[in-house]
RNA sequence: GCGGGCGUAGCUCAAUGGUAGAGCGCCAGCCUUCCAAGCUGGCUGUUGUGGGUUCGAGUCCCAUCGCCCGCUCCA
């Protein structure tokens, strides 16, 4: 039958609208007029949800594969508490990384981290050029000329920093001496002193300006941008009742590693895993629930000799890619890849790699979006503990194989449970013209909210009464719905947009010989099956 | 945070400054023997919110909230 491939705008929007009409996915607080960055699952979104999350967790938690030294993997579960002690994110790391204040050009209206601004500024062509003109080297610095640069202002300048003090200006804004803190006109500078000096206008407030790294203009004070949810424990809202809503859950993993090996048998190699709701105060959700504010993670910190970090980290990587492709995710549009050294986050600069499984979702298009991570975060957030808590080489794990005592390594498998739902959603939206609804989800019967719809003809002449049977007979072991209203024309192409992948229909010939037809969403093909072979059909096709 | 766009029924959209409507959907009943058929009836609105102008505002003005797009951010 016809796949029709939208517009990629157009799809996406077609697929918010089926998700909103169908209850997969609403927007929180829409009485309210919504929250930006915030979603609800309704009714069908929730049974998908945790669909994805109990495959996850049955397949790397209670039914592991078997790892690259030929043992089963080992992995143990948690569920850690969303608001934990400051100080934890303190030593993580997330306390300051997570806080960066932004400066905007009040000219051009460019925003950056204020702390990048001057490795910009030395990269800028404008302060290049600028520099090649006015600069020459003395001693330690610079000798510099206020004529060729008021020149270089009045040429040039116009067009590469049209915000500049200098350029808007041309007379020297200031006296040398007053912005660069030296007595005159050829002094020794330094670059910085230089493009303050033509940054600042005379009698400008907060002198000496720094420029803006676009246009010269006009930068304004460093703002905070709070990456991470404040909160307040107890009854009085001061400072020291102050912490974060958990930015990511690795770290109640890492917090209770020595619980964990404490009170359990679990040798190294070993994982941790933990189902759970993280939040970023993200400075612009995008993308329906792509980059949400609160979200859900699925991850395992995978603690192991450092010397064998390169296998696990090969191992993880391939395991984690065959399981998405296992649930559903079969096309092109999944991919997986290793990050190149300068997108390494801190904590894995020394390690064996980050990986990204990534999905090209329509509003990627032709990019992709990452589903998940696979990343070598070496000791580091257990080295970080260790010395933050006062425990220091106590919390040092000891091999008796090995008869060695060190810091795990860790291979992080971090997934986004709502961005998988995304992508499974994506995945299985299908236009269709040639069939009633125009379109069905064809969702992996495993993921499939419903699993199955029971349905009888027609109302009447003891139909109900099967299916009703039938319907009562599945649904402790299935998600499935028996419905009797309307022709079954309706019926079917309801199921064709929840993604239903069979319905079993009791009719006339049922009455004579208990045999029902299989309807087949994807093809829409139909066969015959006798009432008592329904459940065996379905433990084969789902598993039960 | 900045700039631009948009807010009318669950959805798609009408309504010259003059009584807020249609189609679809949804619900109930009848009907219906395999793909949103038909008939009858029903449901749905503080026109995002609050001010202002006006005899009268969905429509004009101001403010505010929210959403979308771009900039930016995304360990």
């Amino acid at each position: 039958m016809p796949d029709i491939v939208p517009t990629t705008a157009a799809k996406m929007e077609k697929l918010v609208a089926l998700c909103r009409r169908r209850g997969f996915i609403f927007q929180s607080s829409e009485l309210y007029g919504g929250i930006n960055g915030f979603w609800d699952y309704g009714p069908l979104g929730v049974e998908l949800k945790r669909n994805l999350k109990d495959a996850w967790w049955r397949d790397l938690v209670r039914c592991p594969p078997v790892g690259p030294d030929g043992q089963p993997v080992e992995v143990v579960g948690v569920d850690c508490s969303i608001i934990m002690n400051r100080r934890v994110w303190e030593a993580s790391g997330h306390a300051t990384g997570f806080n960066d204040p932004m400066v905007m050009c009040k000219h051009c209206k460019k925003l950056f981290r204020a702390d990048q601004v001057w490795d910009l500024l030395r990269a800028a062509p404008w302060v290049r050029a600028l520099a090649e003109k006015c600069l020459t080297p003395a001693g330690t610095g610079f000798n510099f000329q206020a004529r060729s640069a008021a020149q270089w202002a009045m040429t040039k300048g116009k067009k590469m920093a049209p915000g500049l003090a200098l350029v808007r200006r041309t007379v020297a804004p200031l006296p040398v001496a007053d912005a660069a803190g030296t007595s005159g006109a050829a002094e020794v500078v330094s670059l910085e002193q230089m493009l303050h000096y033509v940054a600042t206008e005379p009698g400008g407030a907060n002198a000496p300006h720094t420029p803006c790294p676009e246009c010269g203009g006009v930068l304004t004070e460093p703002r905070q941008f709070n990456l991470m949810f404040q909160t307040f424990v107890g009854a009085v809202r001061d400072d020291d009742a102050m912490t974060y809503l958990r930015p990511e859950t690795a770290q109640g993993i890492f917090a209770n590693f020595r619980n964990v090996t404490d009170t359990t048998r679990v040798k190294i190699p070993f994982g941790i895993a933990q189902i759970g709701k993280a939040f970023r105060n993200e400075v612009t959700p995008r993308n329906f629930t792509f980059r949400s504010r609160e979200f859900e993670q699925m991850e395992i910190e995978y603690f192991i000799h450092p010397a064998t970090a390169a296998q696990w980290y090969r191992f993880w990587c391939n395991t984690r890619f065959q399981w998405w492709q296992s649930i559903g995710l079969t096309s092109a549009n999944l991919r997986l890849r290793e990050h190149s050294r300068e997108e390494l986050a801190h904590y894995a600069k020394e390690g064996a790699g980050t990986s990204d499984i990534e999905y090209k979702f329509p509003f990627t298009e032709p990019g992709f979006g990452e589903l998940e991570g696979v990343a070598h975060r070496t000791d580091f957030d257990l080295r970080q503990h260790a010395q933050a808590c006062g425990l220091g080489e106590k919390l040092k794990y000891f091999d008796q194989e090995r008869n060695e005592r060190y810091f795990p390594h860790v291979i992080e498998p971090s997934a986004g449970a709502d961005r998988g739902v995304l992508a499974l959603l994506c995945e299985a939206y299908t236009d269709d013209p040639g069939r009633p609804s125009g379109v069905v989800m064809k969702f992996h019967p495993r993921m499939a909210p419903i699993k199955a719809g029971i349905f009888p003809l027609v109302d009447k002449d003891g139909m109900p009464e099967i299916a009703e049977k039938l319907y009562h007979d599945l649904r402790a072991t299935w998600n499935v719905q028996c419905d009797v209203k309307q022709n079954i024309g309706k019926r079917y192409a309801r199921m064709d947009e929840a993604g239903t992948p069979y319905c079993f229909t009791v009719d006339t010939q049922t009455l004579s010989d208990q045999t029902l037809t299989v309807r087949y969403r994807d093809t829409l093909q139909q066969e015959r099956l006798p009432i008592g072979q329904v459940r065996a059909f379905l433990r084969d096709k789902i598993g039960a």
